[in-house]
DNA sequence: TTGAAAGCGCTAACAA
DNA sequence: TTGTTAGCGCTTTCAA
């Protein structure tokens, strides 16, 4: 009767209830033939006492670790975090429900030295890749090792599993709208042409703008870039402004505000996505809103499906909503 | 000669080389006696054929998983994420030099089922808390679990481990350098009291700018309240505005820029923290600097001591740099 | 439906 | 200095 400070095992729970470690095993997996009835008698007993598995133990057996590993930019910038932060959250409730938890592993260009070990030491069982660049060294590796990955954001390589929002649909879509207000010229600011998502959302903006005359600045990823981007449509003549995330926009309203150029009497402005960086921006601007907690969750869920074996989808894609705001009006 | 699939254990290694498997752990953990020689040419085997040792049956055997838990608030601000970030990636250097590798888990105010998981599941061999709170559940389960621990920020209780920056001395160092400015009257607009670092910087500053007149506003969270604590410095007839953190100082640069104050000659301007969101403004601000990847570092060296039984000292404090910028000439 | 026993890959007494 | 052997706690074959 008395309590031991150490923990306890499978075969206290069938001492204790004088039965096999093997039915106590059965009992918490499920697998096996057993009767409902001791099933039960060993369940309440194990909800009672708490008695965990040891994971190392099952690891061991199953040749499982049940963790997951995340790995994303160790450089990102402030407004790219935000992101991350939302989707982990994400892929945290996704895993601990099915009773997985979650390395963290950081990569920059050329140094994935951290998913390297994560991989080569067998600590994850699988691997969700935060966001996907052009030409990733990250996908590579995951690749070449036969270890179970996703991506989150899409890839040009049809063979690896991704889940991505819709932003071809969706800057398109908001795009076309823009185009119904009539505008005379319309730019886009782009960002960084090796993430992937960046390349995407101009292929969307050109197909929902069309016919309308525009110009296309890409790679603006300095608060420099962008603001001459912002003196190029103005030099343009554009009097709609598009930018490709909330970053962009946060500094081309700063700039266009310094400018005195007025929103959007003198100049509509929209983003491709949005977050906390211009919520509270004077006027509201128009976005794209999207759900980035989902976006981990459903990667997380297809990663565990994919480790266990069950047949996935290649490519996954979700859905946005578009947020008209005084910004366009 | 023929490769199998199949990972190598440590057996294969021990045939390979017609050893018993005993002493090829023992080269490998450098424990037990053992002939420098015989060591040698199992670390250059191991080496060559990137034997990995496999970590659950290692942890079965030692009771160790070595991973350990970096606990975040899942609902951080913006500007907070920058901090976690820089400090997650001193964790995980450190972490990976004694190999060990870092779940990822959130707690919000009143939810610590995440932290509870990874505990009571045995997950991780120690926790780190990334940020400490006044009253804080976090800490309270930690100390109930027995499961090594130490907190990044300061705590009031003495039996917790701890690293954070020496905040009193630097919040009380620049007020004194403050103070030779001869300022009339200096405002501090503080954070939110609940995060301990807010108190300690208030104590700092008081400590540093006695006896020149100054008033303080504490818990500025949102922007309307850092706004509203800008109005009360400026109708107090402050000459001199301290802001607790770069998130505050951003807001109340806003607010003074839009009402016309100059800086530094109608108000100078301080920051007790610094970080990318205050750092391209102009004038550039004179803050206090910290290294927050050197504290996730010493944090995850600490905890591992901890772990592994050697002496640690309760409390580390890390030193920092005042940087004198334009805002105070 | 249940149990005995072997095995997952590693460590550590204890012997040699 | 090295090897033998018995675990660590769980799963799973095979037999009952």
């Amino acid at each position: 009767m008395e309590e031991r400070l150490k923990t306890k095992t499978i075969e206290d729970v069938a001492n204790a209830l004088g039965i096999s470690k093997t039915t106590v095993s059965r009992s918490i997996s499920g697998k096996g033939r057993i009767s409902e009835i001791t099933r039960q008698k060993v369940l309440d007993y194990i909800a009672a006492t708490d008695y965990r598995p040891n994971p190392n133990a099952k690891g061991l057996a199953n040749a499982r670790t049940y963790n997951l590993a995340w790995v994303i930019p160790g450089d990102s910038e402030l407004a790219s975090l935000s992101f991350f932060q939302s989707c982990l959250q994400g892929v945290l409730d996704a895993a601990a429900q099915q009773d997985h938890d979650v390395l963290i592993v950081t990569v920059s260009p050329g140094n994935i030295s951290g998913l390297k070990r994560v991989v080569e030491n067998r600590k994850a069982d699988g691997v969700i890749l935060g966001q996907s660049l052009d030409k990733d060294m990250a996908v590579d590796y995951m690749k070449s090792s036969g270890l179970p990955f996703v991506v989150v954001g899409s890839t040009y390589d049809p063979e690896v599993l991704q889940v991505d929002n819709d932003h071809i649909s969706a800057c398109s879509e908001l795009s076309s709208i823009l185009k119904m207000k009539k505008p005379r010229f319309v730019t886009l600011i782009g960002g960084d042409q090796e993430i992937i998502v960046n390349t995407t959302r101009r292929q969307g903006f050109e197909a929902g703008i069309n016919p309308v005359r525009h110009s296309v600045y890409m790679n603006c990823v300095t608060v420099e870039e962008i603001e001459r981007a912002v003196e190029g449509a103005l030099s343009d003549g554009a009097d709609c402004l598009v930018c490709a995330d909330d970053r962009i926009c946060y500094h081309a309203l700063n700039r266009l505000k310094r400018d005195g150029v007025r929103i959007p009497e003198d100049m509509r402005v929209a983003s491709f996505y949005n977050s906390r960086l211009t919520e509270d921006f004077e006027p509201s601007i128009t976005s794209l809103h999207y759900d980035p907690a989902e976006l981990g969750a459903r990667a997380c869920r297809l990663l565990i499906d994919r480790i266990e074996g069950r047949e996935v989808p290649g490519r996954t894609l979700l859905g946005y909503e578009v947020l008209l705001k005084a910004s366009t009006r």
